[in-house]
RNA sequence: GGGCGAUUAGCUCAGUUGGUUAGAGCGCCACGUUGACAUCGUGGAGGUCAGUGGUUCGAAUCCACUAUCGCCCA
């Protein structure tokens, strides 16, 4: 097709225009005609520099919701805008494997199977994930889709795929070869029903009312040796008998005695300085508890006596450390315990604890249950109560890492907007703990880390053979380790492929608040760490989608809103409009419904202002029609086009001033009150005297035309569709076709009309 | 305990270097329609910008404190 016949898209040929605009007819044939035609890769031939978003991906788990249509709608006015100026543009498309939702799925359906996961074994468990996958992990993308994604879908990755496996397998390696890597005994944040161990990150803490108890443990009285102290066996009421001193605890997990170790007090607390360095003697078991001494005890709280449990808490397990405690892990990985538990093996946590209380009482040692708030660490993916466990795992040693990306937003070269979130950045890389990577679970990346019969530890390069008789680590990383290396993994590294060369770093992160540490900040540690370059220059974050009243959207509430229902009833252009519009960065956003149904009336406004200025364009004999507006100084403008032409002009000086501020809501809010309120309500109706009076006719039409072309193409970042749709029929046989030279693609100059 | 944010019209929200009379949409009231558009137009009512104090010629905007709500971290 030549520039001088251009012609509207096949598709928009079927659109009557009689009609009130009707997204549902426009919007997917003309996105299927944006995908084919190759609008969304990265011209060649771009003027200016690249402009590179990579996705947050989504999890192939997910399906749609109100969080995708915001990152959509928020990325896409950012690529389609530099596009549009000129730049070699690219956003990268893809998806993450999400270990722990992905394996929970596929559990899921293997038990509506009647079978479970440990009965079919871990490569025909890995078949079956695949094989969902295949099927269904690639429906949030069609769903990306609808949302008007300019992706260069050509591009698209898979955290899983064979490129980004060998990223993961060479940034594990290089970390371990630099030490950064270490495998370890620690305790760890236990989800017991998922069977894994999870980072810091996926705990949630949530206030509870739950009661402590405070337990007596007897002294061991004088010059009583093992055989003669407890006499009696446990439950039979007289097990402390002899006992004449006693020093009381307080717990709210009296459960976990069966692990206690010591008991300590605080070196200052004279009511127990005359016990320090005696023992105490633990209930049920009868083992011998030193008393300790431990600044770290508050003498205020409780009974001034802790009882010390190194395997089963962070605190007493620092404590334990510093006094050489035996850390007893009392517990399985199943949260019932285990032989260190006498009589109550076998029992899950919370039944030992009510089976213990009961013989606690019995044996006349409870002295107390007071009801009392605390923090309890519940599992962000199970709901269930996090259980600090004592088990052998990988570990990332980030401090040096996060020194980096200190610096990087320290020294300028990484900007976060809104910059309120550099103190939380900050405080957050200020105080980083190690990163607990390896997780019990099939669906990953599996640890490249090999053992010898001797059990020596072999970690390979990914290209090197792997020598014969090793054994593979059975666990797998956390999916944030492959997703931190997302925005250069997709581009090829560790190759130094030419993608990487012309697209890393890439631009701008943009996605929302609450995954910044999880995967923004992995994201800038590793970039900077392994590729020696912050992963791109500007991180931008949105708040959350909230229901209309600022209630979060949640299933059991019932205020869900799904995107797919919106986009049906309103189009995608009014909910991208909306969204885009009625957020600010970093805070949260209400939807309220009625604001969806306005910008599905301004998108027919549009139409309808594109419909009278087609109505009244003259007759030009087969010569294309020019579409160019009068120069300013022009004598013949009237004062209506005069203001018309100021104020377009300054729209677009605000808009392009917006856009580069990151005010995109802003910058929507402004074209359309122009569009609407300045140019329909007023320019539009003295147009309707003006080209009624031959001497202003020609002038009025050109001026109706071009100011609506421009307008239309700014608009366009918000609401591609129906501007898309619009332009087209405007500019059907005239030189603005011919001046884009393909799509929207078109200089800066041009597209402000400045 | 540490930190962050919000508070503007009945509702949902704008208001970006401090600058006429604080804006929009929806809702409400009145009027209007064969001619781009009723998914519309015109006009109107409606605000002590959470409160107090301060800086300034001038404060919704900057500073301090207070209140309420929300979030993050420990």
């Amino acid at each position: 097709m030549s520039e001088a016949t251009h012609q509207k898209p096949e598709i928009l040929r079927e659109i009557d225009l009689t009609k009130p605009y009707d997204p549902q007819q426009v919007e997917q044939p003309l996105y299927a005609w944006w995908e084919t035609s190759g609008y969304f890769q990265p011209r060649a031939d771009a003027p200016l520099p690249p402009f590179v978003i990579s996705i947050p991906p989504p999890n192939i788990t997910g399906s749609l919701h109100l969080g995708h249509a915001m990152f959509v709608t928020l990325e896409d006015i950012m690529i389609r805008y530099r596009r549009m100026l000129g730049h070699k543009t690219l956003w990268v498309p893809g998806s993450d494997h999400a270990g722990i939702a992905t394996q929970s799925q596929i559990e899921k359906l293997l038990i509506s199977e009647g079978t479970r996961r440990q009965a079919v074994g871990r490569e025909e468990f890995l078949r079956r994930t695949w094989e969902w996958k295949e099927q269904y992990g690639g429906r949030i993308n069609v769903q990306l889709r609808r949302l008007g994604a300019s992706c260069d879908w050509g591009r698209e990755r898979f955290t899983l795929d064979a490129g980004l496996s060998r990223a993961v397998q060479t940034a594990f390696k290089r970390l371990y070869d630099d030490g950064l890597i270490y495998r370890g005994t620690y305790l760890v944040n236990w989800s017991p029903t998922l069977g894994t161990a999870v980072s810091d990150l996926e705990v949630e803490y949530e206030t509870r009312n739950v009661s402590i108890y405070t337990v007596r443990y007897p002294i061991l009285p004088a010059g009583a040796t093992d055989e003669m102290f407890p006499a009696h066996t446990w439950g039979s009421g007289q097990w402390a008998e002899g006992a004449t001193e006693y020093i009381a605890v307080a717990t709210t997990r009296p459960e976990t005695l069966l692990g206690d170790t010591a008991v300590a007090v605080n070196p200052t607390d004279e009511r127990y300085t005359h016990l320090i360095g005696r023992f105490a003697v633990l209930p049920v078991l009868g083992r011998r508890l030193p008393i300790v001494a431990d600044d770290y005890v508050d003498a205020a709280f409780g009974t001034g006596a802790v009882k010390i449990t190194p395997a089963h808490d962070p605190n007493d397990y620092e404590l334990g450390k510093r006094h050489n405690l035996p850390m007893i892990n009392m517990m399985n990985t199943d949260a019932t315990v285990n032989e260190q538990g006498g009589p109550y093996e076998g029992m899950d946590r919370f039944d030992a604890r009510k089976a213990i209380l009961a013989d606690l009482e019995k044996e006349g040692l409870l002295v107390k249950t007071d009801p009392h708030t605390m923090s309890v660490g519940i599992s962000q993916r199970s709901g269930e109560v996090i259980e600090p466990l004592l088990s052998e795992q990988w570990f990332v040693k980030v401090k040096p890492m996060a020194d980096m990306a200190l610096a990087a937003v320290r020294e300028g070269r990484l900007k976060i907007i809104p910059d309120n979130f550099v103190r939380v950045y900050n405080n957050w890389m200020e105080n980083i703990r190690d990163w607990c990577i390896s997780r019990q679970l099939w669906w990953g990346h599996r640890i490249p880390v090999w053992y010898t019969a001797d059990g020596e530890i072999v970690v390979p390069h990914p290209d090197e053979p792997l020598p014969e008789g090793l054994t593979q680590e059975p666990d797998v990383l956390d999916a944030w380790f492959s997703s931190g290396l997302w925005p250069f993994s997709t581009l090829g590294w560790p190759d130094d492929t030419e993608d990487m060369q012309t697209f890393y770093p890439t631009s701008v992160l943009e996605t929302g608040y609450d995954i910044l540490f999880f995967w923004v900040a992995r994201m800038v540690m590793m970039g900077c760490y392994l590729t020696g370059k912050e992963p791109f220059h500007t991180i931008y974050l949105h708040g959350l989608v909230r229901d209309e009243h600022g209630r979060k959207m949640s299933k059991t509430y019932g205020n869900v809103v799904d995107p797919l229902e919106l986009m049906d009833q309103y189009g995608t252009d009014a909910l991208r409009f909306t969204l885009a519009t009625s957020s600010t960065p970093g805070l949260d956003t209400n939807l309220n419904p009625q604001r969806i149904e306005t910008a599905r009336n301004f998108a027919n406004k549009l139409w309808n202002i594109n419909r009278f200025v087609l109505s009244k364009r003259p007759q030009t004999n087969g010569v294309p029609l020019s579409i160019a507006l009068p120069a300013a100084e022009s004598d013949t403008l009237t004062l209506t086009d005069r203001w018309i032409l100021s104020r377009y002009t300054r729209l677009a000086g605000d808009v392009k001033r917006l856009m580069e501020g990151y005010n995109f809501g802003e910058a929507g809010r402004q074209v359309q009150d122009f569009l609407w309120s300045d140019f329909a309500d007023w320019y539009v109706e003295i147009a309707k005297v003006q080209l009624e009076n031959e001497a202003t006719a020609q002038q009025t039409y050109a001026i109706l035309a071009g100011v609506l072309e421009g307008a239309l193409r700014l608009l366009h970042p918000f609401m591609p569709y129906v501007t898309e749709v619009t332009w087209q029929f405007l500019t059907e046989g005239t030189d603005a076709a011919a001046r884009r030279r393909s799509h929207w693609q078109i200089g800066p100059r041009q597209m402000l009309h400045c």
